[in-house]
DNA sequence: AATTATAATTGTGCATGTATAATTTATCAA
DNA sequence: TTGATAAATTATACATGCACAATTATAATT
């Protein structure tokens, strides 16, 4: 592991530890450089990583600061990074109602830049939350990037395969949403009623090459809605 | 202006100017440091900088590549970062329904941590995209940090003139997004029925040095509401 | 032609050092 | 006590240099 994250971790901890809240400050950079006996850029990394992360913003000529947002249940809409803890609270779990290979839709295939007599695995889940239906789902993956998926990979973390058994690092990610009226479908599996509001996000996810690997569809129960994002 | 930034700007009209796609190879480091007169330390912040901003993706090995989506028509979630050209594009636009100072509700102070006697400026708008009505917008101003507004100000960029005539700096930012079905009052506001869906997102806006001087409550108008993110 | 081994390319990690901008604290004058 | 001024504190900007990891290109081998 690299110094600078295994440093962010470590202040992380640091926070968590000492219970400090919104505001609070933390120990100048030269007391951080030598704690953890690392030199200023890597401190400098460190801190950085955990800025974008929403842990700690920094002021110049003031200090280091922790960062902390009061609202609890809500779920990271940028879960790429660093909400591990948001969601250990609560218990996820997931439906499959659709699991092939087959070839993608004109939809995916150009979300995906593929040809359209590439294969891709298509995965429909429903997913839960605490026992309630969070969202309908439907993904696409380039098959020649992630050659096989099984009910109980589905199951469990798609990503955690992707980048622990495959191999792969991922990137960065593209979302667009909406907001529209359930379908009469969509309301089946969510427990709702057609036509009442829904969240609904398309995400191109891509490897740290570029190059995209999966195409989402998710559309969310709107009572369980509840989302967060630190700009 | 910093060197970095100064650097990044060029790098960013640089792709414009080369009419550069996603996944076009920008020059190697080398060059760029060549090519801008800068070391490799600034050219890496620049480049940082671009990769947040989602301009740009780095390959280790590889080299520097252009990220670009596809899609047109979205409005960025996270607007307070380089999304200018995304909205150059739109006639944007605001109808005041009130505009006053006054001591702040509780859910405002909460927000705010500000104090019940205290004051605070409040603006109620309709905010409209070529001429439809995008959102409705309910904002409170920590007084203390915002002294004066009017309706000229308030018409125009509230931000700009916060950034570029009370020389604050603007940091980071909260967002909680809800997913619901509009109430009458703004249904009438963004020409929809009630219980149509709506994306209602409450922002809480930071200085640089961490204090809280804007909350925002907004209610999007789903027909217009096409988001965009990059994670 | 395909596979494997090797080398070159290219971005990232990390250390050190100097200068500077923003903020806070201390000092001094009124 | 207040208010201005100077000094100290603290994070940030920028440069240089070395080592290394990931990727890509080249050469060697089968």
């Amino acid at each position: 592991m690299l110094k600078y994250q295994q440093v962010a971790d470590e202040i992380e901890k640091y926070i968590e530890d000492h219970g400090l809240q919104q505001g609070d400050k933390l120990p100048v950079l030269e007391s951080l450089m030598a704690r953890f006996e690392v030199s200023k850029s890597t401190i400098t990394k460190s801190l950085d990583l955990l800025e974008r992360k929403g842990a700690i913003f920094q002021v110049r000529g003031s200090g280091i600061f922790v960062r902390r947002h009061k609202r609890k249940g809500y779920i990271s809409l940028l879960s790429n990074k660093g909400f591990k803890r948001d969601l250990e609270e609560y218990q996820l779990s997931s439906e499959i109602i659709q699991l092939e290979a087959r070839k993608p839709t004109e939809e995916a295939a150009l979300n995906l830049n593929m040809e359209f007599d590439e294969d891709v695995y298509y995965v429909k889940r429903v997913r839960y939350i605490n026992g309630q239906p969070l969202c309908l789902e439907e993904s696409f993956y380039n098959k020649s990037i992630v050659p096989y998926l099984n009910a109980e990979i589905v199951q469990d973390s798609i990503f955690d395969y992707i980048k622990d058994a495959l191999g792969l690092k991922v990137g960065f990610s593209d979302l667009y949403l909406h907001i529209g009226k359930l379908t009469e479908e969509e309301a089946r599996y969510l427990q709702l009623e057609k036509g009442d509001p829904k969240l609904y996000v398309e995400t191109i996810f891509h490897l740290t090459n570029g190059k995209p690997f999966d195409f989402s569809k998710v559309s969310y129960n709107y009572e369980q809605s509840q989302f967060f994002l630190q700009g």
